[in-house]
DNA sequence: GCCGATGCTTGAATTCGTCAAGAGTGGTAT
DNA sequence: ATACCACTCTTGACGAATTCAAGCATCGGC
């Protein structure tokens, strides 16, 4: 049961989904992974990226590097507390995030293969999945 | 739609299910992700390693050399094309690679908390999808 | 027997990730 | 205020994973 999804999931392209389109978009997996973690004019400090990346403060800190050479991001700060800095999307950085999502949200062909109703069967089982907080795009 | 199973995927353990069974069983992910395409007794030539690996072929020769070096694969030859190099599990290998797909096989928490009647009706659906060739253990 | 194509390996460069140490700031207690 | 500890980010060292360019041996025609 559980195997079924989980191996459709990694058969499909969905697997390497991110890489195949940071390749396209000319980026790296790690910019995709940072990008998708920030809202457009949402300034947010570097700390809790790293958290939410699930990585080390340093790693946050050479990810913005990189994104912060490309114009992606930008850094700044907050008056009321002078050691936090934060990373925002630029207007370049807020239309590559955009069009990651569109790009990975794409269903792969396996699904498109299956007829309407299959899919709405397959919609109402999900449906009942516990809502783990979703990581981007609403 | 699909971006409800796609969400799930990404925001539930299973992304980083391998990492964490790789740690569990003291291996990288690297090693993970070349067991499993590796079948128990059957060497199979580095270059068709590479490629369903989506990698390098240096990249692939790097891998092996790392499996090698704990003794979870040997190298080899064929008789026919002294150029190419095989790979095959060790007893070793083949016990590691089974331990990983049954880690990997276990549902996570959030499937867990669904009830018996949610359960089949995503089963069902499930079962709707095209059969993409399992990548391992039947 | 030469010659281009093929299969693998080697070496350098890049990305990603962790840990240890440091610089700067904030908060608190004396 | 000053001394001290905690917190935030950065830097540096290192290892893992990945790619590219170059090299070596071998194969397959011609």
């Amino acid at each position: 049961m559980w195997r079924d999804l989980f191996s459709f999931f990694w058969s499909s392209g969905s697997r390497n989904a991110m890489v195949l389109v940071s390749q396209e978009l000319g980026v790296t997996p790690g910019h995709v992974k940072a990008l998708l973690e920030l809202e457009p004019d949402q300034p947010r400090p570097m700390g809790t990226l790293a958290e939410s990346l699930h990585c080390d403060a340093s790693n946050a800190t050479w990810l913005v590097d990189r994104l912060e050479e490309r114009d992606l991001v930008e850094r700044g700060t907050v008056p009321t507390d002078r050691r936090v800095k934060t990373v925002v999307l630029t207007p370049l950085g807020a239309k590559t995030r955009a069009a990651v999502i569109e790009r990975l949200h794409e269903p792969p062909p396996e699904l498109l293969a299956l007829d309407r109703d299959d899919l709405e069967e397959l919609r109402a089982a999900l449906a009942k999945l516990p809502k783990s907080e979703p990581p981007f795009g609403a």
